[in-house]
DNA sequence: TTTATATATTGCAATATTACGATAAATAGT
DNA sequence: ACTATTTATCGTAATATTGCAATATATAAA
């Protein structure tokens, strides 16, 4: 026990659920929310910004690239990093979906 | 070590992270689809739509509610939940901003 | 080739999540 | 009051996540 069962629900339940979880830690929503407000994709200077040790810092970037939330291209050595505006839309269309429907219900 | 750093994030990012949180499980997306496709608010039909145990279950609700993604309100001895909309739209309008600000970047 | 810089990986301890059996609480009907 | 039904809580085992020091890798510059 202990383990998700992921097994029972549908392909698409256990991806937007993955995508979800790929977002869900306020590390990870200062990056989003950091590469959104800079210009140009700039790479490691997400270190300087969060107040996390380096290693932790790549953890998370390696989550949100695995999800497809962002993505990076290799720059001399270093990283630049930015967002994945396909993955952006795929969220804003499942949760305005949810929102059209549920228009028309009672509650 | 292991806990997450939540405060040295702005109250918005771990709002943000921790409603994500409330989503980020196929059982839990499950059950707002379910809320969603079913006419009127109907209670204990999600145990037997999951292949899930019932306290297993109560746990996921007790997420929903906690985020205020779900609500739900006596009648009888069961009680009848349903999705909060006001909840969706803040999702839908945290994607969408994103997505609106990202059309103006390079990548 | 050596050195400096940037990012990734490994290993591990602390903590959180998931799932469920057992049990409790709360209400409806008898 | 008793019984059946519905939902919640407790306790606990299995698993996952978080964070970082230490270390590895990889490229640029000297």
């Amino acid at each position: 026990m202990g383990a998700t069962k992921s097994d029972f629900f549908s392909d698409q339940q256990n991806e937007m659920a993955q995508l979800l979880k790929a977002l869900a830690h306020p590390a990870r929503i200062a990056i989003v929310e950091y590469l959104l407000n800079v210009d140009s994709c700039i790479c490691g200077d997400i270190v300087n910004e969060l107040p996390l040790a380096q290693p932790t810092v790549s953890q998370h970037l390696k989550e949100l690239k695995n999800a497809n939330i962002i993505q990076g291209t290799i720059e001399g050595t270093s990283i630049c990093y930015c967002l994945n505006s396909e993955t952006i839309a795929l969220l804003e269309a499942f949760f305005g979906g949810i929102s059209n429907k549920l228009k028309n219900k009672c509650c």
